[in-house]
DNA sequence: GCCGTTTTCGGCCCGACTGTTTTCAGTCG
């Protein structure tokens, strides 16, 4: 029993809550509970056998007792109950934007549809429309937005998300009048996938319905789901939705630290805010009157969010970081976090070539490195088993010694410093062992153990599997370690504080995978690998030239995991990394 | 359902926008 699976039950029940009409507030606490076990440091499962689930902040004796009764017995009675009284197909509704668990209790009790097929023939035929509370619009919303859901998705990946928002950013950045402008929402903070875009602009009033007027008439807009006075809201040729919110410049500062999120985050600044006989919202801090309300006409002088959080006694907690798992105790105490950057990296690791699956040479695959200033290459194509991809025969891996030696040798008579480090990726076989014998692993300079077949393994056996494979002398570090595909592939099921803690210890490194269907290692194990001093590297995962350009969704991960560059393989020299190849 | 050094009961963040309403409920972030 893994911290997701049960914050993925308590999730549920937060869900299959609100659809039930429980007590709002009786529910939520669910909600965070299931954040709160998401972002622990340790098994829940140790809390089960101490008998100290109740020291976690958020949890109570209900949900202790009900945590308990899922660990015994594999169901959780309040889950079951509701589930009794709420039917299945409900839950999918819940993705449907611009339709909450009020509506689709009225829905479903007077209609009596639980599919969104059905839903969907609702809104065709007018009964959705008909129905007190909603009409002719509503039902018109509900089918527009069950076609993008469909057809697009929930949540964009990362690099998705800012294909759209970058070049909306550059657009709107210009416009006349435009005095600030920033990206804020789920993609400033670095989110492996984003719901949708927020961009916050400063203007002067009169300039604002000019700039709504611009965005909601850009080119890549097919749809204008809302326009404000204060915002507007369009979707996307491919399915996103782009806020644009407009405050004058004097609210800028707390607007941006409201639209930045996390709502987590946010909740906790306003507690902290009344504590302190202040209200924060979008505009700005604000004195508390007598009556504890908010005073605008007592303005708190902040210009900026660093000083916003300052009079909160924080230092300036940067944007990756406001996920509300940790941050606050740590900036209460410090001032910055030194936290890797584009800059720091020196040399690229875990790239393929043609000698597997990759579409380049392994020469070209070094220029687009040299071109792009980077110190070496770390080839890593795949292990023999891998056949599906190519995977090496031993004479292959002993053939791309010799090409990468001629090129080294090459670059060192043109009087270059770059430098190709031979890798592979070799599979964790399903018992654990790597994949060719040890004489072969001790000629590579890295050894990258991956996961690549039998990805949905008991746990158990998995785990034994992945402490085998970080325990052979000759694993550097692991690749991806849980398998996932973003939106498309669920992770392995791992313990893995354990397997961090036990590759700290054994001096291998975990790659933050920087592919960004993968980008794994999770940030949410950041606080863990803290901790315990992990070392990771930032690795492109390469199979081309442009797979290079990846290594940026990997930093901005890695800064979200808080990894100085110190505990970053990459950002060693080549000498550096060569030495500590040896160490290790 | 959870929490607490003003509290063991009574709070729990808060404002914009929309659609369906005649003053507000639902949804969103």
């Amino acid at each position: 029993m893994t911290n997701q699976e049960i914050a993925e039950k308590l999730r549920e029940v937060y869900n299959l809550m609100q659809l039930a009409g429980e007590n709002r507030f009786r529910a939520i606490a669910f909600d965070r509970a299931a954040q709160t076990i998401e972002a622990l440091n340790e098994e829940i499962i140790k809390h089960i056998d101490e008998d100290s689930l109740t020291d976690i902040k958020g949890i109570g004796k209900s949900i202790a007792e009900d945590i308990k009764a899922y660990h015994e017995t594999s169901t959780m009675p309040v889950l079951e109950a509701l589930k009794e009284k709420v039917p299945k197909g409900l839950m999918e509704w819940l993705n449907i934007s611009g339709l909450g668990p009020k509506n689709i209790a009225k829905i479903h009790k007077e209609l009596g549809i639980t599919e969104i097929t059905e839903l969907k023939e609702a809104c065709q035929s007018g009964a959705v429309a008909d129905l007190p509370g909603l009409g002719k619009k509503s039902a018109e919303k509900i089918l527009k937005s069950i076609e993008y859901l469909e057809k697009f998705g929930e949540r964009a990946r990362l690099d998705q998300a800012l294909d759209i928002a970058e070049p909306m950013f550059e657009f709107v950045k210009n416009l006349d009048g435009v005095v600030k402008c920033e990206i804020a929402g789920s993609l400033r903070r670095s989110r492996e996938t984003i719901g949708d875009i927020d961009i916050l602009v400063a203007a002067d009033q009169e300039n604002t319905e000019s700039i709504f007027d611009a965005f909601v008439e850009h080119d890549l807009v097919v749809e204008v789901l809302g326009r404000g006075e204060t915002k507007s809201s369009i979707r996307t040729e491919n399915g996103r939705q782009v806020d644009l919110r407009i405050v004058s410049e004097k609210e800028y500062p707390a607007a941006l630290m409201y639209f930045t999120g996390s709502k987590e985050h946010n909740i906790v600044m306003r507690q902290r805010a009344r504590e302190r006989g202040m209200a924060l919202n979008e505009y700005g801090l604000f004195k508390l009157n007598d009556e504890k309300e908010t005073d605008f006409d007592q303005p708190v002088n902040a210009r900026s969010e660093k000083e916003i959080y300052r009079k909160l006694d924080l230092h300036f907690i940067p944007p990756e970081h406001r996920e509300d798992r940790g941050e606050f105790e740590f900036y209460t105490e410090n001032e910055t976090m030194n936290l890797v950057s584009d800059d720091d990296i020196k040399g690229v690791i875990h790239a393929h070539s043609t000698y597997s699956d990759g579409k380049y040479t392994i020469k070209q695959m070094a220029e687009a490195c040299i071109e792009r200033g980077y110190d070496y290459l770390g080839i890593s194509d795949h292990s023999r088993t891998a056949a599906y991809a190519g995977g090496l025969t031993i004479d292959e891996v002993k053939r791309q010694w010799e090409d990468i030696n001629e090129l080294n040798e090459s670059y060192k008579s043109e009087g270059k410093e770059f430098r190709i480090f031979k890798g592979i990726e070799s599979d964790i076989l399903s018992d654990g062992s790597l994949d060719y014998p040890d004489d072969i692993l001790d000629g590579f300079d890295f050894v990258i153990a991956s996961v690549h077949s039998g990805l949905s393994m008991p746990q158990g056996q998995m785990m034994e599997r992945f402490l085998r494979a970080i325990e052979h002398p000759a694993t550097t570090m692991l690749g991806h370690p849980t398998g996932r595909l973003l939106l498309k592939r669920d992770e392995s099921k791992l313990n893995l504080n354990q397997i961090i803690d036990y590759a700290a210890q054994k001096n291998v490194a975990i790659e933050i995978n920087a592919n960004p269907w993968r980008l794994d290692l999770d940030w949410r194990y950041g606080n863990k690998a803290k901790e315990t001093g992990l070392i990771t590297s930032i690795n492109p995962d390469a199979h081309s030239t442009d797979g290079i350009d990846y290594i940026r969704f990997g930093v901005m991960i890695a800064r979200k995991a808080k990894f100085d560059p110190a505990r970053v393989l990459n950002t060693k020299s080549a000498e550096e990394f060569k030495a500590w190849l040896k160490d290790s």
